[in-house]
DNA sequence: AGGCGCATATGACAGATGTCACCCCGAAGA
DNA sequence: TCTTCGGGGTGACATCTGTCATATGCGCCT
């Protein structure tokens, strides 16, 4: 309903086209190529594969396809693996909606465009102090296993889970596992 | 931004126009006080109080405007609790967007507006099991806080938290406090 | 060659968590 | 009136978590 809404509003600017709407991100490659757009408008969170990948997978397929990335949460470590790979803009849902229809056009003229609050929190926030261990383990302790299944679950000792966990626990600040699957999470560090 | 678009796509629709938007759950009743409209369209999750206690006490202000919610989440506790209280529909955003004109016509001549599917899913999921205060402690602890400070942070004796926590795990058939929490959220349970 | 960081692991230990049995009280129902 | 249920509580106990010290091996950088 959001996409078939956005979509309208995009229709009524005029000098914007809509040729194509995908409803999940292995979706978006195959759409693209049959449509051939200017920009491609992606949103991170969405079945089928997350909106980055899509968005990788398409500047692989269709160069000249700009990627712009609209999404809810601004998280900064979004931003960053966005911005690492070949998006050329990331905005956030709560901007003001005459945002949208202007950034479409500056990536369409070839610039960046880039949510300026967005920028500064993730110059400021540094980044992922997290190994990929770590982060794995985190992700999935914070689906409520307990430390003996995530352990069988990546075929890793008991007590190596452990150690990880504890080095998450103290990188983020956190008092427990829990707490520091919300802030990672909350960071886009997951 | 999503508002602004989905107000854009219902101006479109001709026999509806839209008076007042809020951004914020506090907001909703002083705007609908000033603007008398016949329907408001609610989101549950918003900044400044959630959208069911934004609904009751616009019911109760101004009983004439009928309220449809429309949420992300179809989560069938959010349903009941919904149909429990003043609102007339609900409705979820990944419903088709031609939906939502309908929904609201429908809702002006005094039906109820129930999307069939999330219906269907609320009557199988059957009833919340927790009592009030076991939800309380599950969503304090749901942000990471261990035991002592839940029980600090609602005045309630270490041991006592500690009882609702097991419980509430044993009715939600959960091993840990984490997943117990994962549970109840994703039913609609908190 | 040596140092560093990461992945992996073990063992020990304190403290947190989860379970259980049992207690009291008040309200609602049979 | 008696029973059941929820709120609130205590104490004991087993297990789980988190921390720390320590170890090996690998790969990278200087």
């Amino acid at each position: 309903m959001v996409r078939g809404a956005l979509a309208a509003l995009l229709t009524l600017e005029g000098d914007i086209e809509i040729v194509a709407e995908a409803a999940r991100g292995d979706e978006v490659v195959s759409l693209a190529l049959a449509t051939r757009p200017d920009v491609a408008l992606l949103d991170i969170e969405m079945p089928g594969g997350d909106g980055l990948t899509a968005a990788a997978a398409l500047h692989a397929q269709l160069p000249a396809c700009r990627v712009l990335i609209l999404t809810t949460f601004g998280r900064p470590g979004y931003l960053r693996r966005a911005m690492e790979s070949s998006v050329v803009g990331f905005l956030v849902k709560d901007a003001p909606a005459t945002q949208l229809a202007t950034a479409i056009r500056r990536a369409m003229a070839g610039e960046r465009v880039v949510d300026p609050a967005l920028a500064a929190a993730a110059l400021s926030e540094g980044n992922n102090p997290l190994t990929a261990r770590e982060r794995e383990v985190l992700r999935v302790a914070a689906t409520g296993l307990s430390i003996a299944e995530v352990a069988r679950s990546i075929s890793l000792s008991d007590g190596t889970v452990r150690n990880y966990l504890s080095s998450a626990i103290q990188k983020l600040e956190a008092h427990n596992s829990t707490e520091a699957a919300r802030i990672a999470e909350q960071k886009g560090w997951l």
